[in-house]
RNA sequence: GGCAGGUUGCCCGAGUGGCCAAAGGGAUCUGACUGUAAAUCAGACGGCAACGCCUACGCAGGUUCGAACCCUGCACCUGCCA
C-alpha cells in the first residue's frame, strides 16, 4: 500500500510540508485528524478551492479524519492579498455564503464511518472571544516583527494594509490551535499561498500547548503562461452550477493546455497515476486527438456535477464541436446539445438580426462588440461565417425551420430558437 | 490636526488648456497556422439610431469659445510631522 504522502507526492500535490519525517511516522501511526479551510469570499467555491477539497478526500481515503472548516469568521476579516485590501462584506451575506459553502463542501468528504468529516465554523469560538483575553492569550504568541517579514504583508507595507487583514494570521492561527484543543486535530493543509498561516498555527500550538503539529501545502496550480489556474477568459471557474453550468465546467477543462493536462489529471482526478501515464503516453502520440482533455473534462465534470451531468455535457460538446455536420443532427440531438451550451428564443416576428442574436445569446458583451466580432470574421451561424454586418438571422437556413447554432470564435457557442 | 504627494479606461501607466475616446505595456477578443492546445504573426479593443452623436480621466461645482489638464470644495489613499 503506497503512502499516502507518496501518493500525493506522485501526483505533484506536495509543495511543502513541516516535518516530513515526523508527519510521514504520524500519518503511519493511524488515523490523523486534519483540517483545511474554506472563506466565504463569494457564494461559491472554485476550482482553486477544489484542489484542497480533494486532497482532503485523499487523505480521507486513506483512512483519516477530516475537519472542514467554513470560515464564518475570517471571512468578515479577510485574508491579506498582494494586490490589496479586500472590500468588507457584511455579516448578512457572509452568513449567506457560509451556508452555501457549507453545502458544497459536504459533497466532497464521507461523513461516515469511524473517520467521518465533521464540519465546523470558526464562527462558533470566536464571536464570543474578549478582546483581553484574545490578546493576552493569543497576541502575546506573535512577535509583529515576524508578522512584518511575511511576503504578503511586507509587500503591502507600500500601498498600506489594514489593522484588520494584519490580524487575519492570528485568527486562523487560533483556528488551528482550537481545533487542536477540541478535537485532537495535529494537521492543516492548504495551497501554497497558505503556508505562512498554516506555519503560524503550527507555531501556536508549539508555543501555548506545547503541542506538536503540522502543515501541509499543495503547489499552486498555474496554467502554462505561469497564471492562476481557475480563470477562464470569461472569469472564474465556478464549482455552483448556478454560476457556471456543468456545460462551461466541462468546456474550461478540456481547453487545458497539452503541457498542463497531464499535471491536472493527476492533481485533480482520482484515476491512479499509472493509468494517467498510459493515457498521457497515448496522448503525447496523437496530441491532435486531446483524449487526455477528454479524459479530464469529463472526470471532473462527474466529480463536481455528478454522471448524469457530465455525459450531458460531453454528449452537448461533441454534437457542437463534432466532425459531423450540424444539419445531420436529429432535432432531438441538437436542441438538447444546445440546453446545455445555452439558448436564447427570439421572436420570428422580430426579424432578428445576427448582431442582436449574439447579444442576446451572450456571445456578445454590446452590439459594438457583435459587430466586431462579424467584421474580425468571427462570427459563424451553423458553422458559416457571416460577414455581412446587418443580416439578419432567418438569412442563413435554420435547423429544423427553428434553430441556429451561433458561434464566436472557435470556442463559443450558444443556440437560437426563433419562435 | 498640519504639510507634501496622489486618485486616468479591465489592470499597470503616459498625458498637465485645443492635434485626446486619451501614448505604451499587460490582459482580453478575432483571424492566419492547427487540434476547442501551445508558440508565432496580424487586426481589434467605451457605447449607440455609427463618415456622426453620446458618455468617460475620484466626486461636485466654477473659469474658458474650448478642460483629463486651470480654480474651489469634498471624499479616499500614501508619506512626513503633531
Amino acid at each position: 500500500m503506497t503512502h499516502i504522502l507518496d501518493d500525493l507526492d506522485a501526483r505533484g500535490l506536495l509543495a511543502h510540508s513541516t516535518d516530513p519525517d515526523a508527519l510521514r511516522a504520524a500519518l503511519s501511526a493511524g488515523p490523523v485528524t486534519y483540517y483545511v479551510g474554506f472563506d466565504p469570499t463569494a457564494p461559491s467555491l472554485h476550482v482553486g478551492n477544489l484542489l484542497q477539497l480533494l486532497t482532503a478526500r485523499r487523505l480521507q481515503m486513506a483512512g483519516h479524519k477530516p475537519l472542514i472548516l467554513v470560515g464564518g469568521s475570517t471571512g468578515l476579516i479577510g485574508d491579506p492579498k498582494q494586490t490589496g485590501e479586500r472590500s468588507m462584506n457584511t455579516k448578512e451575506t457572509v452568513a449567506e455564503w457560509v451556508d452555501k459553502i457549507r453545502d458544497q463542501v459536504s459533497a466532497f468528504v464521507d461523513f461516515d464511518g469511524p473517520n467521518g468529516a465533521t464540519i465546523v465554523n470558526n464562527l462558533d469560538w470566536t464571536q464570543e472571544l474578549n478582546t483581553i483575553d484574545f490578546l493576552r492569550d493569543i497576541g502575546k504568541h506573535f512577535p509583529v516583527n515576524r508578522m512584518l517579514a511575511r511576503d504578503v504583508v511586507s509587500s503591502r507595507l507600500e500601498t498600506g494594509i489594514s489593522y484588520t487583514e494584519f490580524s487575519y494570521v492570528l485568527l486562523q492561527s487560533l483556528d488551528f490551535l482550537e481545533l487542536y484543543r477540541r478535537y485532537g486535530c495535529v494537521l492543516q493543509t492548504g495551497g501554497s499561498d497558505q503556508w505562512g498561516n498554516l506555519t503560524a498555527g503550527v507555531e501556536l500550538i508549539r508555543r501555548a500547548d506545547a503541542g506538536k503539529a503540522h502543515a501541509l501545502a499543495t503547489p499552486l496550480v498555474t496554467k502554462a503562461d505561469g497564471t492562476k489556474f481557475g480563470k477562464t477568459e470569461s472569469g472564474t471557474v465556478w464549482l455552483d452550477p448556478e454560476l457556471m453550468s456543468p456545460y462551461a465546467f466541462y468546456q474550461s477543462w478540456i481547453q487545458a493546455e497539452d503541457s498542463k493536462v497531464g499535471d491536472y489529471l493527476k492533481q485533480f482526478t482520482f484515476l491512479e497515476v499509472d493509468q494517467i501515464d498510459a493515457v498521457m503516453a497515448e496522448h503525447l502520440e496523437k496530441p491532435g486527438l486531446r483524449a487526455a482533455q477528454r479524459l479530464l473534462a469529463t472526470e471532473m465534470t462527474a466529480l463536481v456535477h455528478g454522471s448524469h451531468e457530465a455525459i450531458a455535457a460531453e454528449l452537448a460538446s461533441s454534437a457542437l464541436f463534432g466532425r459531423g455536420a450540424l444539419e445531420d443532427l436529429p432535432e432531438s440531438t441538437l436542441s438538447a446539445a444546445l440546453q446545455e451550451a445555452g439558448v436564447v428564443h427570439l421572436a420570428t416576428g422580430d426579424s432578428p438580426t445576427l448582431v442582436d442574436a449574439l447579444v442576446a445569446s451572450g456571445l456578445a458583451d454590446s452590439k459594438s462588440a457583435a459587430r466586431r466580432a462579424i467584421a474580425d470574421g468571427g462570427a459563424y451561424v451553423n458553422n458559416e461565417r457571416v460577414t455581412d454586418p446587418d443580416a439578419l438571422l432567418a438569412d442563413g437556413v435554420l435547423m429544423h425551420g427553428s434553430w441556429a447554432v451561433l458561434r464566436k470564435g472557435k470556442r463559443s457557442v450558444a443556440g437560437v430558437k426563433l419562435v
